[in-house]
DNA sequence: CGTGTTCTTGAATTCAGTCAACGAATGTGG
DNA sequence: CCACATTCGTTGACTGAATTCAAGAACACG
C-alpha cells in the first residue's frame, strides 16, 4: 500500500499540514479499502473510530428524516475527508456515507490524528479553518433549503455539479447521479425532480442520454427563479 | 467595566479554557457594549475585526437569501460567542446579528483571540469542538428544512424555545418572538406561522396573549406530523 | 429472456405563498 | 394625555407549487 508522505491527495486536505514525521507516523497506522458504487462507507449512529481520506471516488453523505427520506447533506471527493466532524466531537456519526463512483479511500484511527491535533498546531489551525468553511456552506445551504423553488435548488445542483466535477469528453456532466440523488440533494420527491429536469429538457437547457444530463444552457440555468 | 478573569458567562464558551494570564490580557483589550433590542450588531458582508461574547439577553443570526427574505439560521445566548467562523476562516460576516432583547456584550479584537489559538491548545481545540457541534446542529436543521413541513418545524421551533428559554412566570415563553421571527426562524411566510399559530390554538395545543406564546400541550406538539 | 430497478408521465390532492383588507397594539409628536 | 401614524397580528380568497398515488416504458442485470 502507498504511503501517505507521497500521496499526492494529501495536499487537498488537512494532512498536508503534518511534519514528515508525523505522515510517517500516520501511514504506518492507516488502513486501506476499496469501496464499490453504492457500497455504504459508514452508517449514520456508527462510532467511527478515526477518519476517513478519500484516495478516489466521490460519495454522498446522506441523513435520514424522520419521515424516512435520506437528504443528501453534502458530497465527498478525490481528497476529501469524512469524520473529522465526528472524531473531535467524539460522538457516533452523524452521517450515512454511500459511494457514488468505485472509490478508494484510507482509514486512520482516532488517536493518531488526536494526537497529532495536540500536537501540531498548523493541523488543528487548518482542521478549524476546514470545519468553518463547512459550516458556512451548511448555513448557505440551509437558507437555499428554506427559501427557494424546489426548481432553483435542482439548478443550483446542476451548477454545482457542472462546476465541481466538469463534464466528461461528451458534453455531459462527469459525475452521473440517479433522478433519486438529485430528488434527495435537493430535498424533494423524486417525480418532482424528474419533472422539472423534463421541464428543462424540453426549454432546451438541458438534454438527455439515459440518466447522464448535458448542460446546453448554463446562463438558463443561473437564470431560473 | 468587568474583567474577563471574572465573568461569569465565561463558563459556557471557549474563553473558558484560557489561562488566567491570557484572560488577564484579553481583558485589557476588550471593548463592552449596550445594545437595545432590535439594534444590528454587524451585518453580513460586514469585516468584524474580532469577536463577541454575549454577556446578557438574546439575538439571531440571519442571512439575506436572495429573494430578499431574512432567514434565521440560528439563536445566540447568553454565554454565546459569535463571529469565531469569520475569524478563524479571515472572511467577512456570513451572517447579520440583531439583538432579540437589550443586551450587552463584549468585543475581543482579532488578533488577540489568534495568539491564544496559536498558543493554547485547549483553546482551539474546544473552539473546534463547538464549531463540530455548530456544524452537526447546521446539518440537522438542513434535513429538517429540506424534508419536513413548516407545520412541524413550527412545532418545533416552538419546543425548542420552550427548552432553551423556559417559560416566564405566567407559564407564557420567556423569549417573546414576533410572529415574522417565527416564520423566518421557520422558513416561510409570515401569514404561513400565523395560520399554523391560530391552527395550534384552536386546537387547544398552545394559547396566546398578544405576541406572547404558552404551550399547553407540549406532547401534541411532539406528535406533530 | 424474465425480473427488478429506474425513469417518466398523468391526475388528484394537499400544502404553502401571495395579495388584500382590517383590527389591535404600539409608539410618536404635539 | 390624546390623535395620529405605523407596525404587527389576523383572516379570507386565490393561485401556484409540490406531493402522492398510480401506471406504464425503458433499462440493467443475472
Amino acid at each position: 500500500m502507498s504511503k501517505c508522505e507521497h500521496c499526492i491527495v494529501r495536499q487537498f486536505n488537512s494532512l498536508n499540514t503534518l511534519t514528515r514525521e508525523e505522515l510517517v507516523r500516520v501511514s504506518a497506522c492507516k488502513t486501506g479499502r476499496v469501496v464499490k458504487k453504492g457500497d455504504i462507507i459508514f452508517r449514520e449512529g456508527e462510532a467511527l473510530n478515526g477518519i476517513y481520506c478519500i484516495r478516489e471516488g466521490v460519495c454522498k453523505l446522506t441523513k435520514l428524516s424522520e419521515n424516512g427520506k435520506d437528504q443528501v447533506v453534502k458530497l465527498s471527493v478525490k481528497g476529501g475527508m469524512m469524520g473529522q466532524r465526528s472524531l473531535v466531537s467524539n460522538e457516533c456519526s452523524n452521517l450515512t456515507a454511500v459511494a457514488l463512483n468505485d472509490m478508494q479511500i484510507c482509514f486512520i484511527p482516532k488517536q493518531e490524528i488526536l494526537d497529532d491535533l495536540q500536537k501540531n498546531v498548523n493541523f488543528s489551525m487548518d482542521l478549524l479553518k476546514r470545519m468553518a468553511q463547512d459550516l458556512r456552506d451548511a448555513d448557505d445551504s440551509l437558507v437555499d433549503m428554506a427559501q427557494k423553488t424546489v426548481k432553483q435548488r435542482l439548478a443550483e445542483t446542476l451548477l454545482y455539479v457542472k462546476n465541481k466535477f466538469d463534464n466528461d469528453a461528451d458534453g455531459y456532466l462527469a459525475l452521473t447521479l440517479s433522478r433519486d440523488d438529485y430528488a434527495s440533494i435537493v430535498g424533494t420527491a423524486t417525480e418532482s425532480a424528474i419533472r422539472i429536469l423534463s421541464q428543462f429538457k424540453k426549454e432546451g437547457i438541458i438534454s438527455t442520454k439515459g440518466k447522464q444530463i448535458k448542460i446546453e444552457d448554463e446562463q438558463a440555468l443561473k437564470r431560473v427563479e
